[in-house]
DNA sequence: ATCATATGTCTAAGAACGTCGATATGTAAA
DNA sequence: TTTACATATCGACGTTCTTAGACATATGAT
């Protein structure tokens, strides 16, 4: 047994964490499921097709983007979201390293 | 932009997702980082090197088994616990599957 | 049978989270 | 500049989660 318990857990681990957060609430799992590979959509059109307010959606989409799950960029009056797949990658190949080489 | 957001999710989403929001809280994730490979523990041992109540250990022991983290065995007055390595890399490889796949 | 030990369950309090409407900010159009 | 629109933030409320102590259950020892 280890004797890790009350260490800091280390920052590659807390981003983990946060994508874990970010991924245990059904409406942000529903949200990322609407995008097609490589789109892009913004606060309006995911608004309109969910079945919350645009506050929460947007309050969502933050959740999101601070765990790194999406990026954002602001067009005019608009704000366009899409999935950042290369992190995504990157932190789920380590969660697999991990599993693999620590249990 | 797919219409799928009022849809039941599948079952081996929810699965996922059972899985995300255990590993989305701090304690669990201590809790996990505390085995060795293949290493069985009891309550009492994790309740004594964490900070938590036993009952509270208990808790997050119950969430993680109902998300298929762990299983466990009761031997006499002990229950032992221990990672289900090959769900969890079943469970990841899913994702990244998904996430290559759909993204 | 009685007692001690290990664990799970129940309950209640407090903390954290999700939600929405109102408001603020920023941008484009008239 | 005024107006309209898209999004973010704030404030308030209700819900869910976390937590510990009290109690219940199960097992083994005396």
């Amino acid at each position: 047994m280890k004797n890790n318990y009350r260490l800091t857990i280390p920052e590659h681990w807390r981003a983990m964490s946060r994508v874990f957060t970010a991924l245990g609430d059904e409406h942000r799992q529903r949200i990322l499921l609407l995008f097609d590979p490589g789109e892009r959509l913004n606060v309006g059109m995911i608004a309109e097709v969910s079945t919350l307010s645009r506050s929460t959606v947007s309050h969502h989409l933050k959740v999101l983007r601070e765990a790194g799950i999406l990026r954002s960029e602001k067009i005019g009056k608009e704000v366009w979201y899409w999935i950042d797949r290369n992190w995504l990658l990157i932190v789920f190949g380590n969660v697999m390293d991990h599993i693999r080489e620590s249990t």
